[in-house]
DNA sequence: TATGAATGAGTCTTCATTCAT
DNA sequence: AATGAATGAAGACTCATTCAT
C-alpha cells in the first residue's frame, strides 16, 4: 500500500533534526522507559512534529534502536578498541586496571540507558544482537591483542569472553554501589589479578 | 463512594486462586514482558475473569508486585540456599561445579524476571530494593558458609561478590548458548578454577 | 503478541449488539462511503463504545465485509435459489419474467450498497471473491434447473452465465432508471425473449 | 487573507508539467483506488515535487476530476467512436466481433477507472453525471450508426443499450478471466449472435 | 516557479478497569 | 464471589496541505 519510505537526510538542517530526535527521544526513554514515553513527547522535547518522526524513522522503536546503537558503541568503546598498543606483556596489571576504569567511566554517563535497554531484549531480540555483537567484537579484539603480544592462543576465546564479562560486571558494580560496605579498589586489584590468572593458565 | 477496597481471601478456594493469578501472572509477565501481558491474558492463563483479579490486587502492577515478593526468593538465586553443607574446602571444585549446575538450571525465569523487574524500576522505586536485597543475601550466605569452612575472611564479602557474578555470568552463557563455537566446558572448569584462585588468594 | 481473538457471541443480548453493528455500520458506509465513515461514529450509530466493536469484528474491514456477506446473500436469493419448480419449458418466458422482476426488486434496496462494494473490490480482492461465489452459485443452479426440464447440456454454463449476467444488468437498469426515455417493458421482453433464443441455439 | 488561487499554467513546460500530473495520477487512483494513493505517490511518478501539485490544483480530489475531464471520453468507452463505417448490414457478425476485441482491450483501465468514480459517487454528486453521459454517448453513437446502415428505429435505442451492457460485460469476462473453465470462443459467438438475435428482433 | 521538509489533525486500534447480571 | 461484556481514554501512525528556502 505504497510503505511511505524512510528519508535518510542529506541537508545540514535535516542530519541535525535527525540527531536531535535520537538525542532526545533516547534520553526521554532511558528516563521514563520504553512504554511510558509516547510519541507525541520525543516530538516535543525534541522540537518537531510528530509527523516528522515517521519521515526519519520507521516507528517509535526504531528511534530507540537508533539510540542504542550509538549508545552501545560509545559504551564499549574501551574494551571494542583494545589493540597491542594498550598490552604488554610485562604490565598487564596495568594495562587492564587502567582498561577497567576506561570502561567504568562510560558506564557512569548510562545507568538508566543500560537498565532500559536490557528490559526491552525480552520482546525484542534486535536490541539482544546490538549488544552481542559489540560484546563480540570486544572479545575478539582483546584476543587480537592477547595474541600479539604472545600469550597462548589455546582456548583464547573463551577466556577473552570471560575477562570481558568480568570488566563488564565490575564496571557495572563500580557506577551502581549497590553494596555500600564493599572495597572496591580491592575487588578492581582482584579482578586484574583473576584476569592474570586466567591468561596464564 | 471509597475507592473500593482489595479484598483478602480467607476461604481456601479463594486463596488458592489469587496464588495461581500471582503464580502465571508472574511466569507470564517474566516470559513475555510487563508491557506485553495485558490481564485478559493472564486471567486466561489462570483459568479465571477478568473481572475477579480487582477484587485481588489493586491493579496489573500489583499482581507482578506479588509475584516477586512471593517468588524472587525461591527462583532468582539458587545460591541463596548455599551452607556449609554444599561446601568443603578438600572438595572446593567439585562444589562449585554442582552450584554452576543448579544456578543454571533455574537461570532461564530467572534472568528474564530480574530483567522485566528491572525495567519497571523506573516508575516504581519500590521495585529496586527487593532485588539487591536477595542478592545481597545470597552473597551473604556464600559468605558465611565459605568462612564455616575455613576460609579467610579477609575481603571474604568483595571475594563472595565477585564469584556470585561469575557464576551468574557463566549460567547465563550456558543456559543461551550465544556463542556458539566456544568450549563451555572449558569454560565452566576454568570459572571453577578462577573461583579456586580468588578463594586462595 | 497475544493478539486477542474475536469473541463471536452466544448470549442473545450480545448476539443482537453486533447485528447492531453489522446493520449500522453496513448502513452508514454505503450512504457516506469507506473512508468517509470512522469508527467512532460507526459506534455510536450503533449505540456502543468503540472498544467493543473489536470484540466482534478483527477491525472496520471486517464489519463491511460481514455487512457485503449478509447483503449479497440477500441480494443474490432470486438468482441463487432459482430450482425447476420454477422454470417449464414450455412457460419459460413467464419464468424468466418473474425471476427478473424478483431480482429486480431487491436491487432496489441497495443502490448505494452496490456502488461502495464495487469501490471495495480495488483494494479488495476478497470483496470480490464474494460477489464471484454468489454469482457462480446463481450460474449454477440455474443450470441445473435448466438441465433438469430438459435444456441441452451443451455449452449450458456458458449460457447460464450470460443469462444471468443479462438479469443482473437488467436488474440494475431497472432500479437505477438511468435513462429517463427508455421503455424498460420492452427492454425486459427483450430481454426475456434472448434468453430464450440462448437456450434454444 | 484570500485563498491562494488556482494558477493555470501558461508556459509549455508548465502546462506539460501539469498534464503529466493529471495523466499519473489518474492512471494511478483508477489502479489503486483515490484513497490508497497519496498526493506524494502522485507527485513522484509524475516526477514532480509535492508542492508542485497545489500551484495546478485545489486539491487531491481536482487532479482525479481532470483526469476524468480528460480521459474519460478517451478511455472509458471504445463504442464512443463507433460510426457507420465500422458497421455493415452485410457483416456484422464480424463488425461486433471486432468491436468486442477493441472492447476487450481498453476494458482493464476503463473498469477500474469506472469503479473508482463510482465510489465518489457518495461524497461528490459532480462525478456521477460525467460517466452517465459518456455511457449514453456511447449508445447514442451505436444507435446512429445503426440507424444509417438501415436497421430499424424501432426500440433501437434500448436495443443499443442491452447490446452495449453485453459487450461490456463480456469484455470484462474476456479480461478477467474469472471462469477458468469457460469456453470463452463461444461464448464471444454466443453474444454476437444475440446481438444480431435482437437487432432482427 | 519549484522544492521537499514540516505540520498536526484525524484514524484505527488496544487494554486497564468498571459494572450489570 | 464471580463473570465477561462494555467502556473510553490514550497511543502509534498517516497524509493532505503549507511554507521556508
Amino acid at each position: 500500500m505504497g510503505k511511505s519510505e524512510v528519508r535518510e537526510p542529506t541537508q545540514k538542517r535535516s542530519i541535525e533534526k535527525k540527531e536531535k530526535i535520537i538525542k532526545t527521544g533516547f534520553k526521554v526513554i532511558c528516563q521514563k522507559g520504553y512504554y511510558n514515553t509516547n510519541t507525541a513527547e520525543i516530538a516535543k522535547e525534541a522540537g518537531v512534529s510528530t509527523g516528522i518522526i515517521y519521515q526519519y524513522f520507521n516507528d517509535k522503536r526504531d528511534i530507540f534502536m537508533q539510540g542504542i546503537e550509538q549508545y552501545a558503541k560509545n559504551l564499549m568503546f574501551p574494551l571494542i578498541n583494545i589493540s597491542e598498543k594498550d598490552l604488554s606483556i610485562d604490565t598487564l596489571e596495568e594495562s587492564f586496571s587502567e582498561i577497567i576504569h576506561a570502561s567504568a567511566k562510560k558506564h557512569i554517563l548510562s545507568k538508566k540507558a543500560h537498565e532500559e535497554i536490557i528490559s526491552l531484549q525480552h520482546s525484542d531480540k534486535e536490541v539482544e544482537k546490538i549488544f552481542e555483537n559489540y560484546e563480540l567484537e570486544a572479545s575478539n579484539n582483546l584476543m587480537k591483542a592477547l595474541a600479539n603480544i604472545g600469550i597462548s592462543k589455546k582456548h583464547l576465546s573463551e577466556k577473552s569472553h570471560l575477562i570481558v564479562s568480568m570488566i563488564d560486571n565490575l564496571s557495572h558494580e563500580l557506577v551502581y554501589h549497590k553494596h555500600k560496605d564493599m572495597d572496591y579498589d580491592f575487588m578492581e586489584e582482584m579482578v586484574v589479578k583473576t584476569i592474570i590468572f586466567i591468561l596464564k593458565k
